[in-house]
RNA sequence: AGGGGAGUCGCCAAGUUGGUUAAGGCAUCGGAUUUUGAUUCCGACAUGCGAAGGUUCGAAUCCUUCUUCCCCUGCCA
């Protein structure tokens, strides 16, 4: 969790408001995903915003599965719903909820709107509705089957729940007011007749409510206090609140609508993301390149920097355009105190210590985390001979280098010092070897009469264990991928975006006190960055197979371009 | 006959019953420490709050006008 205080903020505001004034005597919020795709990173937001309220303030939050349109979810969802919210770190509660749940209640309110003489019957097909709705600039005309009578209505609702219309024949529709500048609220419709198995009441219902109709009476029956949701539901308040007011139910939360986080370099539409599994442009919901949390996941973010993230962002009506980096930034910050250390080489050149003896050439021993002891230590073994990074070698080094040259001295991190006496190249004048001796002095201590500034990583050829590695990197290529449009004034399809060099695999050598690590175990691999163990992939005792979360801050590349 | 929202540093964001020098985070740039060019630590970073007027001893906060951006015409959520 994180020791951030909590930020004031407009919904803190008004809860303040109302636990003063006795309006609320507790805070009671809810998460509720419609379980027809799986959650992003903005959900990530909208998990942190309702959970953390509610902890901050010592009240409850539900989970309430949104499923009125049996069409589009699935249980493969629902439960992968859950695993994220619990994985972020959060519990809700009592039992998962579902708007289905409700069905009968909803129901039975739809027939005291027909009584009340609220609700009627409509037989205007999807294009003579959209007729008599008006638009922007034209008033709407009322439905001509508005003014059936009480009993009509009735009995039409009952035979359309019995199923004796077809899908789409009729609704049932609201009377509230056609000349409404707010199209929401020119009465609007509240049931539809559709033929669907529902994924938890099977066949027993050929009506379905709709989200506006359900959701504002779900937050009631659920004791809901405070409705939290994403600003283009503002032009819909006032239809929860007409619903409301218009049945007999005791409970009234308020719905509070703030803006929903969005990072650059990503797409977060759920069907741009189901396009993107279904073209197999990406291995999956859960692919490391993904801004799904599962995918968020399986890259090796933590939790807890994903939460901290989402604090950061803040809660308001503004947009809510955050860097990428920011996303990054609270990873490493969580990262950097949670990880052990190891090393890893990915890029290999081969280096030979010519005066390296067994007898005299010794190992040291090297913490997990340079800041914490308690993470223990391990023998970090040398041999004669290592590989070393590619990139920490130049035989033409730019200014202010710090690493290995000809000539020119290194220190091997927890090791000695060493000099680069030869480069032994092939036939194309490729570097494949460098030949190196040792300062046998400087196990453990600095040399005397010389600074040696440069450190680098290594490993040990014969003691490192070979591993997968996958490199990746934003998925694309444009800060906004689904906002590009073309020279037509079109929206360009996003998926032209892509980074083609996304995922990078290698295999790289690692300290062999890694082959045990259980999935999803998270190391820094030293100057490189955060890697986690595969969760599916990687097998303990296995061949590694290692997901870069991602790197270090490196302000020597950034300086280099 | 349109309606609903929003404009405070490169990106977020406090601040709103008007009152001293406009919080904080991310990013950036310096510098110190460092056997990770990491971390950590210090320091810099809005005479300015979309614009213009006005009220006032005093305005990001109040008034007027203007302006830019976002959302809404599913029997989706």
């Amino acid at each position: 969790m994180s020791n951030e205080l909590p930020v004031s903020n407009f919904i803190r505001h008004i809860i303040d408001t109302d636990l003063a004034s006795g309006k609320r005597s507790a805070v009671q919020t809810r998460f509720p995903p419609e379980p027809n795709g799986y959650l992003h990173i903005g959900h990530a937001k909208a998990i942190t915003v309702n959970f953390g309220l509610a902890q901050d303030y010592q009240g409850l939050c539900n989970l309430r599965m949104d499923d009125t349109n049996p069409e589009k979810e699935e249980d493969e969802y629902v439960q992968a719903i859950q695993d994220d919210v619990r994985w972020l770190g959060f519990d809700w509660s009592g039992e998962t909820r579902f708007a289905s749940d409700y069905f009968q209640q909803l129901y039975d309110y739809a027939e005291e709107l027909i009584q009340t003489g609220k609700a009627f019957v409509c037989d205007l097909t999807p294009d003579e509705m959209r007729a008599y709705r008006g638009n922007f600039e034209v008033p709407g005309r009322e439905s001509p089957y508005r003014a059936r009578s009480v009993d009509e209505n009735l009995d039409l609702f009952r035979r359309m729940k019995a199923g004796e219309f077809a899908d789409g024949s009729k609704t049932l529709r609201l009377k509230i007011d056609m000349q409404s500048p707010n199209l929401n609220m020119r009465d609007p419709v509240i049931y539809r007749i559709k033929r669907a198995e529902h994924h938890r009441t099977g066949n027993d219902w050929c009506i379905y409510p709709m989200y506006d109709y359900t959701h504002c009476i779900s937050d009631a029956i659920e004791g809901i206090t405070h409705s939290l949701c994403t600003l283009e539901f503002e032009d819909h308040r006032p239809l929860y609140d007409w619903v409301l007011d218009n049945i007999s139910i005791g409970n009234h939360p308020q719905q509070i609508e703030f803006s929903r986080l969005e990072t650059l370099y990503v797409v977060t539409s759920k069907r741009k993301l189901k396009q993107l599994v279904d073209e197999q442009l990406v291995g999956g919901w859960d692919d490391p390149r993904m801004p799904t949390i599962s995918g968020m996941r399986r890259r090796g973010y933590s939790p807890e920097g994903v939460r901290l993230f989402a604090q950061r962002a803040g809660v308001s009506k503004t947009p809510n355009v955050v860097d990428f980096s920011s996303l990054e930034g609270a990873v490493r910050e969580t990262l950097e105190e949670a990880s052990p250390r190891v090393m890893a080489v990915l890029d290999p050149i081969k280096v030979t210590l010519t005066n390296f003896d067994p007898a005299t050439t010794g190992s040291r021993s090297a913490p997990f985390h340079p800041h914490h002891e308690e993470f223990g230590e391990r023998l970090v073994p040398i041999a004669r001979e290592l590989y070393i990074e590619r990139d920490d070698f130049a035989e033409v080094p730019p200014p202010k280098w710090q690493r290995l040259t000809p000539g020119g001295e290194v220190r091997l991190r927890y090791s000695y010092v060493i000099k680069c006496d030869d480069v032994v190249k092939d036939a194309d004048g490729k570097v494949v070897e460098l030949k190196c001796s040792i300062d046998p002095d400087t196990l453990g201590q600095n040399p005397v009469g010389r600074k040696v500034k440069g450190v680098i990583h290594w490993v040990s050829a014969e003691h490192a264990v070979e591993a997968e590695v996958r490199l990746y990197d934003r998925l694309f290529t444009e800060a906004r991928p689904d906002a590009v449009r073309g020279d037509d004034g079109q929206y360009v399809d996003f998926k032209q975006f892509i980074n083609a060099d996304s995922l990078k695999v290698v295999t790289g050598y690692v300290e062999a006190c890694v082959s045990d690590a259980a999935p999803e175990t998270r190391y820094q691999f030293e100057r490189l960055g955060y890697f986690v163990t595969d969760r599916y992939d990687h097998k303990a005792g296995g061949k590694p197979v290692f997901n870069r979360t991602v790197t270090l801050r490196d302000s020597w590349a950034k300086e280099n371009g």
